[in-house]
RNA sequence: CGCGGGGUGGAGCAGUCCGGUAGCUCGUCAGGCUCAUAACCUGAAGGUCGUUGGUUCAAAUCCAGCCCCCGCACCCA
């Protein structure tokens, strides 16, 4: 059976990530690894912190800690936040660990060797305050096209021209706001970009099951060409430039760019994981390199549609363009955005609910739910506290938690805490089987089509399925008349509740595990995806124990939503 | 002429690539049931698919123009 390898775009270490981050890649992985994982593939999910550049930098700094220290403290923060929302990494690694500044010289080192990483000089903005060359997006100035006064050095926010910044006219530090600055020139490693336009679009054109999202915006960049690139910049936080095991001439005080290393750590993050468990003899080289046993893997990405160009250009040019056996993405999930009551989650302005403070709010799952029955993949998608009490209290609580509820608390007050032997089933349940047969198809194939609204509409179709039998058998009328009839009736609710468990394990793995304890079933074999209804019926047998299980879900109640709303800056 | 995304019953969305009875969830109203978290099940009302024009036997879907909304502005994706 085919290997999976599925990564999320890495969080950036400053600040535990917001519903807007997880949803736009992390959450959406791990769904789908845990998918495939039920499935029995054997599935690697490794992720990890993006540590480096001028951000990191700077918050360490307004921190008072130096930035080793900062990023250490936020990368635990983050682990933390991602283990209790339940993502199921196999590994959590950071970017500035050794093993991705080994493999990160590797790249530059194999891309040099190809001729395709040449020395360049650049004139470039020097701030004497901050003691600092400034990245593009750290100075302003005005504009030259458009004499926009506060255009920033990469763009211009209101022309929207690509800029250089040494064109601004009147520039100066947006860090310190000094404009004590001035030009100097300076080295610069430069990635070939331009030499790779052929090779890129023949990769990208084949790949046509790719989304439209990520076409569109693969095509937009091949059609505009490839532009060369720098890949080093003058800062002390980040893999340093060596060439031959020492420190390049002329670039001892700089580092790569952290676009260059950052997807590197995907690779770099699976050998971290195999270095984590010297015993078990884990061979990460066999998921990444197709001439040592890759050729069966599917990689498979996860990102947010501002991630799209680096994953479907940038990143390739660094892999192909290496001209070694690297495995490159089969597969490319690209989701919109989440925002906050249709403005910008805001860390600054307190604006919008971060992991840490969903989790004081409610358990993971229910988040879990919401953000993945309404994640944003067609177009952004508003998050709003009164919807998400109203998909939860509505899908949650009332289909699935009472569904659950009900049978088992009639089961044992009728037949006591077993599952009750007795009748047979019948034509309902042939219908009722077929139906969810198709059901479990449909939902199945759009798991595998990464088309989660579409596949949690399919769930919940499936648990009301469950309702529309209780009502049609009716076991409490039953009961009276025809005893046998309503045990086959709650015999099949008890068994459909298993069966629910397993198909519901990607997105609320906690309450899997909740439903599968009622009957002491383990997770590890009633998990495994389910592939006839007609099997699962009779998955618990006559007079195995139960226990019916405290309430699945809370609802959420109005005032619940109402201080919430204050609380979190809702508009 | 900046770039990109979008306008479908009260709300949130699917359908648009590959034209052919307008679909789902919530909400509303009515009925049923009473095992269950005032829950569940059934049914109904409600839309000339932003707008104008074109192509066609036929357009939400294709073509052209126009209008409106949302991102791209410290932090942040």
């Amino acid at each position: 059976m085919a290997r999976i390898l599925i990564t999320s775009a890495i969080p950036y270490i400053n600040g535990i990530k917001h519903l807007g981050n997880l949803v736009g890649s992390l959450l959406p992985a791990d769904v789908y690894a845990r998918f495939k994982r039920a499935q029995g593939f054997e599935v690697l999910f490794p992720c990890a912190t993006d540590e480096h550049g001028t951000p990191a930098e700077l918050a360490a700094r307004e921190a008072g800690q130096t930035v080793e220290a900062y990023c250490a403290e936020q990368h635990e923060l983050q682990k933390r936040a991602c283990l209790a929302f339940g993502l199921s990494f196999d590994h959590f690694g950071r970017s500035s660990n050794p093993q991705n500044e080994r493999l990160t010289q590797h790249f530059a080192w194999a891309l040099e060797d190809k001729g395709l990483i040449e020395e360049r000089v650049d004139r470039q903005i020097y701030s004497i305050e901050d003691q600092r060359f400034l990245p593009d997006r750290y100075v302003e100035g005005i504009c030259p096209h458009c004499a926009y006064e506060t255009a920033r050095g990469d763009q211009c926010d209101n022309c929207g021209r690509l800029l250089d910044p040494v064109d601004l006219i009147n520039p100066y530090s947006s860090i310190s706001g000094s404009r004590n600055v001035e030009m100097r020139e300076t080295k610069h490693l430069y990635l070939l970009q331009s030499k790779m336009q052929q090779r890129i679009a023949d990769w990208v054109a084949s790949k046509p099951d790719w989304p439209q999202l990520t076409k569109s915006i693969a095509g937009k960049w091949l059609k505009e060409g490839l532009q060369d690139r720098s890949i080093t910049r003058d800062l002390y936080w980040g893999v340093p430039v060596e060439k031959n095991g020492r420190p390049r001439p002329g670039f001892e005080s700089k580092v790569f760019y952290v676009w260059f290393d950052a997807p590197i750590e995907y690779i770099a993050a699976t050998e971290e994981w195999a270095d984590a468990s010297p015993d078990e003899k884990r061979n990460w080289r066999s998921w990444w390199r197709l001439d040592e046993g890759a050729e069966d893997v599917r990689y498979v990405q996860f990102m947010g549609k501002d991630n799209v160009a680096f994953h479907a250009v940038s990143f390739p040019c660094t892999i192909l363009g290496s001209e070694e056996p690297w495995k490159t993405v089969d597969a490319l999930k690209s989701l919109n955005w989440l925002t906050w009551y249709g403005g910008k989650f805001s860390t600054s302005e307190k604006r919008g609910i971060f992991m840490d403070q969903a989790l004081e709010l409610l358990p993971a799952d229910y988040w879990r739910w919401h953000l993945m029955a309404n994640a944003p993949e067609s177009d952004d998608a508003s998050f709003t506290l009164e919807h998400f009490a109203s998909v939860v209290n509505k899908d949650l609580a009332d289909v699935l938690g009472n569904f659950v509820n009900r049978i088992t608390r009639f089961g044992a007050s009728k037949w006591g805490e077993a599952v009750p032997a007795g009748g047979a089933y019948g034509e309902t349940e042939a219908k009722l089987t077929a139906d969810l047969d198709r059901k479990i198809a449909a939902y199945t194939a759009a798991l595998d089509a990464m088309e989660f609204r579409k596949a949690f509409a399919e769930l919940r179709g499936i648990w009301v399925a469950g309702n529309e039998y209780l009502q049609i058998t009716a076991p409490w009328t039953a009961f009276k008349t025809d005893p046998e009839r309503a045990a086959a009736s709650v015999r099949a609710g008890l068994n459909l509740i298993a069966l629910f468990a397993a198909l519901s394990s990607p997105v609320i793995p906690a309450t899997t595990a909740k439903m599968f304890a009622i009957f002491g079933l383990d997770p590890k074999v009633a998990g495994r995806w389910p592939s006839s209804a007609k099997a699962a019926l009779g998955l618990l047998p006559p007079g195995h124990s139960f226990n019916p299980a405290d309430v699945l879900f809370k609802k959420i109640e109005d005032e619940q939503v109402q201080e919430w709303r204050i609380k979190f800056g809702a508009e």
